[in-house]
DNA sequence: ACGGGTGAGACT
DNA sequence: TAGTCTCAC
């Protein structure tokens, strides 16, 4: 226990959680077919293979047997009055969208009381340690005469319903405690927040959710999960060891694969509690220094992770698989299903980008494939990336050119006659394209790096140096545009593998202005897809798509109707710095945090929450460079040992967070799209809002990195080697 | 040859 | 870096 109080940092964090299958559920109940509410109902994929696959299932038909794991027509069986509703399906494929927007959704009020991490399209972490702490300054749970219902209904784990009594009493007892323990009157206040907000969701959009309630995000995770649907759990600070020592160590974030596999038949751990017994050299030498720290944390409820403060994904992708026996055979049938997986993507990004203002810059291309009577048969098909270029038509144009390569490295010697029609060497089970590496334009970071030319930047991240580098130089990785031109028009080049693949070029602002220009570009259509078609045309395909067989006029991207002033785009173009020595700032510059002390005018520790206890942090205190890459750990183990590497940290800094995670099920009818500056959690709302999202992210890497998910950071900097 | 479509992050 | 791999919803 001693070890668990001494080393347990808290911090307050409030994580919010909102689950899929009930989401996707949900929406299509209410907006779809609102009769179908209280009916057991499930939601089933397009697919019709034994009545296609379930991916949600309501409570009602959990009730009567049903599982996620199975098919439409097995959930008859069990469940003769399930209600099947069928998801979206557009371009021959799942369409998610209406999901994600309603995540969005939730997100958007989540965000009002505290800074906000959209996990995934159904999950939300929040950080609420502010709200927490002003709560509990100015209005304390305990002054409060009347308690609502909604944060009576808490679970608190640990809570002894003393003699049975009201469950409700009890926790009232426990919120309103005047003698606890600071940090459980913290989360107190946090579960009175989470309440509301949870309240306000279900006000806003009907859906419900759950929440976890903790000092950190893997606690509030875990939390979240155990009263489902619609409650929220509270752990206690002084329930973390119980709760952990008999918890089954799959049931851990990151410990439901092979990892957890792994500790349960090499090490025989069973539960989280079983993880006390081993020293962290010892799950050092079994599972490297990141993660064996990493695990000896959580064996101990310990977590750096921090809520990031991100409400946008960081990626985009669209793709599709192909089991069996319809695998694509065909150059042309696949090329066929890339324009629809790259319609729907290259939709998606416009949307980013008139909504949010950011342009993605990498196009990756992954496929699955198989290939019979081959020495290396099971080779892997490989990845491809290439710079994106924007327009529906560029972008099937360059994924084509990205398949053909990645196809010629499958084949290797075979690479012979892949034209021609069905081949019966080879078959596609899955195809995907997505964009990543998406920075937000530049607009308004050029003058501010003007401004504060000279000074240090926050940077400490390999995020926040991309932020650094796009926004002050604006340089894509854009290749040569003949790259795809010339895969594409001349496919059967040969190509030594990589060389396909365009460098990254130093980008000049000449370039910048081309790749403005191709982003004006209206592109027709078909142009040059039509050529690539031509070649492998005459083939049978043997899959229904859509039918956009003509690119001809539909999706035509609606070409950057948004662009007509090329405002962003002109600052785009005037780089203040050179791309090397933007590098070199953003490199040499990590730990200082200039930018926010000229605003805020003080806090030299340049986190944008209050950090009242954070002097106690070294790194804080040295801005210039510190070894480690963050200057403010979230995790004061982490500090504290990266200067004793042996010893429990002496003393928590105070510092806590309460960590809830929601669930939605229900919501109501009305479009939605996000503005992230609106939603906007702490500190920097006083600055002018055409700087703050970009001082935010100059800020945020630099409040914490975790580069390591499951491994401290601070031991991969501070631990000269790796014992394997 | 099915859970499918998506996303994040670590490792190398 | 780009590409692979794991994990999770």
């Amino acid at each position: 226990m001693e070890e668990f109080l001494s080393s347990y940092c808290p911090m307050i964090a409030i994580c919010g959680l909102v689950s899929m299958p009930s989401l996707l559920y949900f929406i299509v109940e209410q907006r779809k077919q609102p009769d179908l509410r209280g009916l057991p109902t499930a939601v089933v994929q397009y697919n019709a293979w034994k009545g296609g696959a379930l991916i949600a299932v309501s409570y009602e038909a959990r009730k009567c047997g049903v599982k996620r794991s199975m098919r439409g027509a097995e959930s008859k069986q069990v469940c003769p009055q399930i209600q099947l509703v069928q998801v979206p399906v557009a371009r021959g494929k799942a369409d998610l969208s209406t999901y994600r927007n309603a995540g969005s959704e939730v997100v958007s009020i989540l965000s009002r009381k505290g800074r906000c991490e959209r996990a995934s399209i159904d999950e939300v972490y929040l950080d609420l340690t502010d709200a927490a702490e002003t709560m509990l300054a100015e209005a304390p749970p305990e002054i409060l005469e009347v308690i609502d219902e909604e944060v009576l209904k808490s679970h608190v784990l640990g809570l002894n319903s003393e003699d049975g009594s009201d469950a409700k009493e009890s926790v009232r007892k426990w919120l309103c405690r005047n003698d606890a323990d600071r940090r459980d009157k913290l989360l107190a206040c946090g579960a009175f927040i989470i309440a509301e907000l949870r309240l306000q969701v279900l006000k806003e959009t009907e859906f419900t959710c759950s929440a976890g309630i903790a000092h950190n995000k893997i606690l509030a995770k875990l939390a979240s999960g155990m009263n489902k649907p619609a409650q929220q759990t509270v752990v206690p600070f002084s329930s973390v060891k119980g709760l952990l020592g008999s918890l089954p160590i799959k049931k851990m974030k990151q410990l439901g694969g092979k990892l957890g596999d792994s500790l349960q038949s090499d090490l025989g751990v069973n539960t989280v509690g079983d993880l006390l017994q081993f020293s962290e050299e010892k799950l050092q030498e079994r599972y490297g220094v990141n993660t064996g720290t990493w695990l000896w944390n959580i064996a101990r409820g310990i977590s750096g992770d921090e809520v990031e403060g991100r409400l946008l994904p960081k990626s985009h992708g669209s793709g599709k698989t192909f089991p069996g026996p319809q695998a694509l055979k065909t150059i042309a049938s696949v090329q066929r299903w890339l324009h629809e997986l790259c319609e729907e993507l290259s939709e998606r990004l416009q949307l980013d980008l008139d909504q949010n203002k950011r342009i993605a810059h990498t196009l990756v291309l992954h496929a699955t494939a198989y290939k019979v009577s081959d020495s290396d048969s099971h080779k892997k098909f490989p990845s491809k990336s290439c710079p994106l270029r924007y327009g529906t038509a560029k972008i099937q144009e360059d994924a084509l050119s990205l398949f053909q390569a990645a196809l010629r490295e499958y084949l290797g010697s075979y690479t012979a006659k892949i034209q021609g029609s069905q081949n019966n060497h080879w078959g596609i089970t899955s195809l995907s394209v997505s964009a990543s590496k998406i920075v937000p334009i530049p607009s308004g970071t050029a003058s501010i790096t003007k401004y504060f030319h000279g000074h240090p930047s926050c940077s400490s991240t390999k995020q926040s140096q991309n932020n650094l580098v796009e926004e002050g130089t604006p340089v894509p990785p854009s290749g040569n545009e003949s790259y795809s031109e010339v895969n594409v028009t001349k496919p059967q080049i040969e190509f030594p593998g990589e060389e396909t693949m365009i460098k990254y070029a130093e980008t000049s602002s000449d370039q910048l202005e081309d790749k403005i220009d191709l982003l004006n570009d209206q592109n027709p259509c078909c142009s040059s897809k039509n050529q690539a078609r031509d070649e492998f045309t005459q083939e049978t395909v043997p899959v229904s798509t859509s039918g956009s067989e003509h690119c001809s006029g539909m999706n035509q991207n609606q070409p950057m109707k948004n662009y007509s002033g090329e405002e962003p785009y002109v600052k785009l173009s005037m780089p203040s710095l050179n791309r090397q020595e933007q590098k070199r700032k953003a490199v040499k510059d990590k730990g200082t945090c200039s930018i926010l002390r000229f605003f805020k005018n003080q806090d030299p520790s340049c986190a944008p929450q209050k950090l009242e206890h954070v002097e106690n942090i070294e790194d804080v205190k040295a801005p210039p460079l510190s070894p480690g890459i963050q200057s403010r750990s979230n995790n004061c183990l982490d500090h504290n040992r990266s200067e004793l590497p042996k010893e429990r940290p002496s003393e928590d800094a105070g510092n806590s967070n309460v960590c809830g995670s929601f669930q939605i099920e229900q919501r109501r009818g009305g479009a939605w799209s996000y503005n992230i500056d609106e939603i906007d959690p702490s500190v920097i709302d006083e600055l002018p809002p055409e700087i703050q999202q970009e001082v935010r992210a100059w800020i945020r890497p630099h409040k914490r990195h975790n580069t390591v998910k499951r491994g401290s950071s601070i031991a991969h900097y501070f631990l000269p080697t790796k014992n394997t």
